[in-house]
DNA sequence: AAATTAAAGGTGGTCAGACCATACGACCAT
DNA sequence: ATGGTCGTATGGTCTGACCACCTTTAATTT
């Protein structure tokens, strides 16, 4: 005799407008990059105050999906790299999380999107990549090096095919470089490092060049590895 | 002779209020479940507007982090499951991804949850493990085998003793839901396929007993696999 | 005395209107 | 052509009021 009555629904202003402007969205009427209605004229449309709007579209920018620009008006954004970092982050600070789960993310990610790289990538993101390993070889800043590792890893995100995979991999990365020291630079502080990163970059882009899944994630495997060993020894991962 | 210049920081009002309160709670004032001050507490203590920290507010619920119940106050979530839904559901929508992507991300994250639960897992929970998988072989409805299996899935993701790779997911496994019709529910309908999914999980299960990471994750793969090519008949994924 | 009801206070939710800060374009002066 | 000025549109902030809901307390009824 329950069920008979469905619940109801309590639904504050501001999410009618985070639905409507959502519909809005997956209808097409409004697509990346777009210009939304200013705020008073939202006001007009539908007919609530503009604290109302304005929570919806606070809303609406921390989950990444617009960007408010004083002056200017709001926009649907174009990326959305960072969308995922604010609740990532808030999960693993009151999760109570150790450092080493966002490690273990990463390592999945990284290994699991090459595999798919293997799989997928084009001749033109081959000669990219390759030219990334060798910058990664000639550069002699550290700090440039760091940088350029990143980059590596990042195209080969990218060349998973995957957004979610590629924009998950970026947190993720960004997460660990939040809550672990940089371990990059403790790696490329030590001489011959920057060597043996080289060679096992370019293992991972040779498997890459063969189409080999399996090699691609081993080697990725095996150069993540490697720089687990030396985060163990200067932190507590 | 560029970047001599800093971008001038327009901190807003709001931005300053959620830093304030993320601080609050990285330095333990604020835990899990805990209550806020009221808003209008909040407004004298921080020297602005009810309408500001409105505003940050609503940005804290929407990654997460904050729960709002009128009547009663504002509290600190005690689970952090769907935080990510919005961010990625988003992303999903604009980002042009197709469904495989979804799933495809989804395959990953099972089977190196299961690969890490199986080096994880304690007797207790391979205790219970067990016991959602004989409920599923005895399961009469369809409705609720398709429960039960989800039961399974997200058990072995919370043995992989990673909160964010539970997290993702479930989230993703809500993700495929959402945008996909129901695969479990397709294949369940069919004559038979009971039997060779209760197979599969218990296949699962024997490799999490036996702790071989190789194995879980070959039968994890081996189970979604023929899920896939259940859903590539019926959709177009 | 116990149970029920009514009132009061606290809290989030919404609204209205004002003013500030910024960005842009049109116009003007140099 | 350059640089300044100003008006306008836009987002950002503030104030104070009122509504809706919950909890507690006090009053009333039984």
């Amino acid at each position: 005799m329950n069920n008979m009555f469905s619940p109801i629904k309590n639904t504050k202003v501001y999410e009618q407008v985070i639905i409507q402007i959502k519909e809005m969205i997956n209808e097409g009427t409004l697509k990346k990059g777009d210009k939304l209605p200013s705020e008073r004229c939202l006001v007009e449309q539908l007919m609530v105050s503009r604290a109302s709007i304005r929570e919806a579209l606070r809303a609406l920018e921390v989950i990444g999906l617009i960007e408010c620009r004083q002056g200017e008006g709001n926009f649907i954004k174009t990326s959305f790299q960072d969308n995922l970092f604010e609740p990532l982050s808030i999960m693993f600070m009151l999760e109570g999380s150790n450092p080493e789960a966002i490690w273990e993310l990463r390592k999945i990610m990284e290994v699991e999107a090459a595999g798919l790289a293997a799989k997928k990538i084009s001749n033109e993101q081959l000669i990219e990549l390759k030219a990334i390993t060798q910058r990664f070889k000639n550069g002699e800043d550290e700090d440039i090096n760091v940088e350029i590792d990143k980059e590596f890893h990042y195209k080969i995100a990218e060349c998973s095919g995957n957004v979610l995979i590629f924009n998950i991999l970026k947190t993720v990365s960004t997460l660990v470089d939040t809550f672990i020291i940089d371990a990059r630079k403790l790696i490329l502080a030590v001489e011959g490092n920057k060597e043996i990163l080289f060679s096992q970059h370019y293992e991972v882009y040779l498997s890459l060049e063969k189409h080999s899944s399996t090699a691609a994630r081993k080697a990725m495997r095996h150069h993540l590895d490697f720089a687990t060993r030396y985060m163990r020894n200067e932190q507590d991962i």
